[in-house]
DNA sequence: TAAAAATACTCCATAGGTATTTTAT
DNA sequence: ATAAAATACCTATGGAGTATTTTTA
């Protein structure tokens, strides 16, 4: 069964002649004789009876048509559906993103991206860097947004590609006037001070969970300035990371990105950390390097792109 | 759009692997590779992802899924449903039939049709033998059962087949204790005797209407006989013109087929007219020489073909 | 290292073409 | 005589194959 065959038979059907059918299908006459011979052998069933005012059609030519005709629309449908899918008019997305980055992310996209593409379906996993790395590889999200450590250059790792956005610092929180503040130092016309972590290594520091990609980062902070703090308070929450170390429980290391966010909540004072220790990350979409980008994807990355003045993201992400 | 398209893309679908799927198609893993990826190019988008767990499906690929179920679904039906069509248990008959035949035929045939192909719709249209000639060369009727003159031996004419099934004799008819009674004589162990048609020159004879095919019959038997009554009656029942006879109204030459058929009414005397002058037409089948017929004509005819003795009936209206 | 997919080619089956004959009007 | 359909034969596209390389687990 081809769509030429349907078409064939239903044109033939309408025109009563195969000649004029013919000349309808820009084919030639015998082409089309032999098509329907071919098909009614297939079958086994004549489909056409040959009377004195041309082709006219069998019973089992009658429902052929039939079937060919509902055949013929459902598949034209799918292609009209297709050019919707690639003109963003229908699909899904699935894309994988970081809680944190959720928050501040998806205010600032999803209303642009709701009435540029009202009927694509929309749909977020919340996970952390690792995980979605995972649901990356399964094919279970699209692509996602999540940090990168500072440390690796390597873009592509596997079957992932890292495709940064923008650079994020992290910055030594403390409690307003803490003893550190005397020590820190301006450098060149830097809007914070830099202190050195040393000086803290007998501070409580409150940090992140292990499996968390700012933990990770933290850790390798304090391997790049050859420390390790003595007394240690775990939170999974930067929100209670820096409550506590406004209430003087400790000191703690956080990305300014969600400093950003949690401002105004209670004051606290913030430091820079030294360049070579590599207090930053990145912000990246992770895309499986198979991966077939759908235009609503292609989409949404834009919006990244247009949210970090990088006109270019999509274009690096997609880029071989 | 093609059958094996659809399954291939199915199949991949099922198997998540391209390698997998052709094992289970029966072709080389590179042929379904190229497959896919020609019907993506034609398509425009990709119906497939590349995951650490083999090939997922996009949304587009989804709704293609959907879409060759749907397809692969009705074509298959329909091919089942032509089997049913050559198996009788679907279809659709139209035959063309001459009213005192139907009234013979389809009480006896139809019984036996109905137990054997009790879903095959049957229509007939009830005709002179002159119009269903028309019908068969319009294909509105698959064949037709009607008479053919005796005079010409020629079973096609244009794009007509006519397939003899009986000899049928026509007999004159007259009041009892007709004076021509005298007259008869008997030959051999004939069943009636034989009148001499010239003796009744100066009877009134009943004939029926110019178009109907039992009055050219009769035109030319007179013909044969070259004889023309000086007196005639007409009309198209040849009910009424037994009673008329019988009545002594006239006398009348009819078709002994129909004689049987309205036995008892009244008394009337039945003779032979003599075989020079081709006292009698045939019942036959009227197939267009280039139509299909179907298994449903097929057992229509072979059943004709039982009533009247003739197991090779249908093989005959077949042949060439 | 093994298994899957992609790539590069080769081949042949067939859809379609042209030329011609047959058939029907 | 004309037009439609069938027939015969030819051509070339593309579906499917084998061999091989590339990629991923």
């Amino acid at each position: 069964m081809t769509g030429n065959e349907l078409l064939y038979v239903k044109t033939v059907a309408e025109e009563m002649s195969i000649s004029k059918a013919a000349k309808k299908l820009f084919i030639s006459q015998p082409s089309l004789s032999n098509a329907i011979m071919k098909i009614e052998n297939s079958l086994g069933v004549k489909l056409f009876t040959r009377t004195n005012r041309g082709l006219m059609l069998t019973y089992a030519g009658e429902r052929y048509c039939q079937v060919a005709s509902d055949i013929l629309r459902s598949y034209n449908d799918f292609e009209i559906e297709v050019g919707d899918i690639n003109n963003l008019k229908k699909g899904r997305l699935n894309i994988g993103i970081t809680t944190y980055i959720a928050s501040y992310l998806l205010p600032r996209i999803l209303p642009e991206f709701k009435k540029l593409a009202p009927n694509i379906e929309f749909n977020f996993t919340e996970k952390n860097s690792t995980e979605l790395e995972e649901e990356i590889k399964k094919g279970a999200v699209d692509f996602a947004v999540m940090h990168k450590s500072a440390m690796d250059d390597h873009d592509i790792k596997g079957n992932l590609k890292y495709t940064k956005i923008a650079k994020n610092r992290f910055l030594l929180v403390t409690r307003p006037d803490h003893e550190i503040k005397d020590k820190a130092v301006s450098i060149n016309d830097d809007d914070l001070p830099y202190v050195d972590l040393k000086d803290l290594e007998y501070e409580t520091f409150i940090l992140g969970n292990k499996e968390q990609r700012s933990r990770q980062i933290v850790d390798s902070i304090f391997h790049n300035a050859k420390m390790s703090p003595s007394s240690i308070m775990k939170t999974r929450s930067f929100t209670t990371a820096k409550e506590l170390a406004a209430r003087s429980i400790g000191v703690t290391i956080l990305p300014e990105f969600y400093l950003d966010l949690i401002a105004g909540i209670k004051e606290v004072d913030c430091y820079n950390i030294k360049e070579e220790y590599c207090p930053f990350w990145y912000i990246c979409i992770t895309t499986n390097i198979n991966g077939y980008l759908s235009r609503a994807s292609e989409l949404f990355i834009s919006l990244i792109g247009k949210e970090f003045d990088r006109d270019d993201l999509f274009d690096n992400v997609k880029s071989q």
